[in-house]
DNA sequence: CGACTTTTAAGTCAGGCGCATGACTTAGAC
DNA sequence: GTCTAAGTCATGCGCCTGACTTAAAAGTCG
């Protein structure tokens, strides 16, 4: 019974030694400057295969990464909608997309390497899409999105949803920078999570209200002269 | 004297049939998605070394692919640079920061490679450094820099650092997106360029006028418990 | 014209890669 | 006690990589 126990345990600690090794490997070199291989090695196990055989491939070991990270930050996320339900204060459901994933990276210690790994996943065109899909189907994320839009009904909606793609690259890459800064012990413009929340949040709901420019009909004179179009 | 000419003509269209094929493989498959062979080869060289004999290394490549670039982004900046000389407004300079790069891409044509090019070096830790250090010596950047905080007297040093990378992140990413979007036929948010730009623009200034909330004295408690704010 | 340099081509080499395979260990079923 | 299946290890194969070497064009210049 207690050996059942243990070995099943021992396995789950074999995919966590690997999940944290990957997550930390692709963090720093990028997800095409890591081979399966290494991955292993770095996770002490002796076999070529052992990313193939727990995760059935590269794919497979992401996608079990970004799902390690994504309940608990859902957990968090869940709480903090139930408690702003009814605001109609954009900077509140902005918060509601910001604060968790700086929480959850503050739990995690330093240094952590889910904000970096998030922002490599994000920029390679092989995994982009697995990772948008993955965080997708958050529910409390999807529901603070229609939130956010019934905050703000006057955005046409080709804006509404390219300041949404703006919002996605901000929160990733500000909190992969800062994470950076603490791992490296370089100076941050905040000193903590929260901290960096705070100003990600101020700068996205400067962004959401912003005004919109109604498109000039004609671009300006180009580099070489007047610029017929 | 008109061989000597052609044969320098020749070597110098080699290396552009280099850089371009680099632009484009860099920018489809990430940094270290690519190998040099696949680049010479690309750019139709017989020779496994081309990449290492005309830019000794991956390294010099991407500088030189930067390089080929920022020239005409710069001056693009420097003329709207002269015109919006003297203005306060933030949106002017914003524009300085958005619009000269929005233009050399839509001179570039479409597909263009360079804005997707631009996001994958800032994403790889292997490159970031390099890229960065090269768009730093463009003076008009940095002269739109200052001008920018000088319109934005009361905004904390630390918020204005920390807005400055978020601005760099916005820039870069979403013209990468749009450059996607145009390549792939799929629709846009934006039709154009410019309008693309002012989208952008829209958003940035919003984001630089952002009112900065005082940072809550404490961090919230963690994730498993109430958190009071 | 003929020696010389630059550029391109072609081939070799050691090493790392993913993948497939078979052996060994161990826990649990019977 | 034996058998089964999961987890781990070790090895080999074909492929690709960067680095290096050699050779052949192409162009330059005395």
């Amino acid at each position: 019974m207690s050996g059942r126990v243990a070995r099943s345990e021992r396995v789950a600690a074999t995919r966590e030694t690997i999940l944290s090794a990957a997550e930390r490997l692709f963090a720093e070199h990028g997800m095409a400057g890591v081979s399966n291989r290494q991955i292993g090695q770095e996770a002490g196990q002796g076999n070529n295969t052992a990313v193939t055989y727990h995760f059935g491939s590269k794919e497979g070991l992401v996608r079990a990464i970004v799902r390690r990270r994504t309940g608990p930050v859902e957990d968090v996320r869940r709480r903090m909608v139930a408690r702003v339900d009814g605001s109609s204060e954009v900077r509140d459901w902005v918060a509601c997309m910001v604060e968790p994933l700086a929480q959850h990276l503050d739990d995690l210690g330093t240094p952590s390497w889910y904000g970096r790994f998030s922002a490599q996943a994000l920029a390679d065109p092989a995994f982009r899409g697995i990772v948008s899909r993955e965080a997708m189907e958050s529910p409390s994320l999807v529901r603070t999105g229609e939130e956010l839009r019934r905050c703000l009904p006057d955005l046409p909606a080709p804006v509404r949803r390219e300041r949404q793609d703006m919002a996605r690259h901000l929160i990733v890459h500000t909190f992969a920078e800062h994470e950076r800064a603490l791992a490296g012990g370089e100076p941050t413009p905040r000193g903590s999570w929260h901290e960096a929340a705070t100003g990600l949040t101020d700068a996205l709901t400067g962004l959401w209200l912003a005004p919109v420019t109604a498109p000039s009909a004609r671009p300006e004179p180009s580099a070489t002269g007047d610029r017929a179009r």
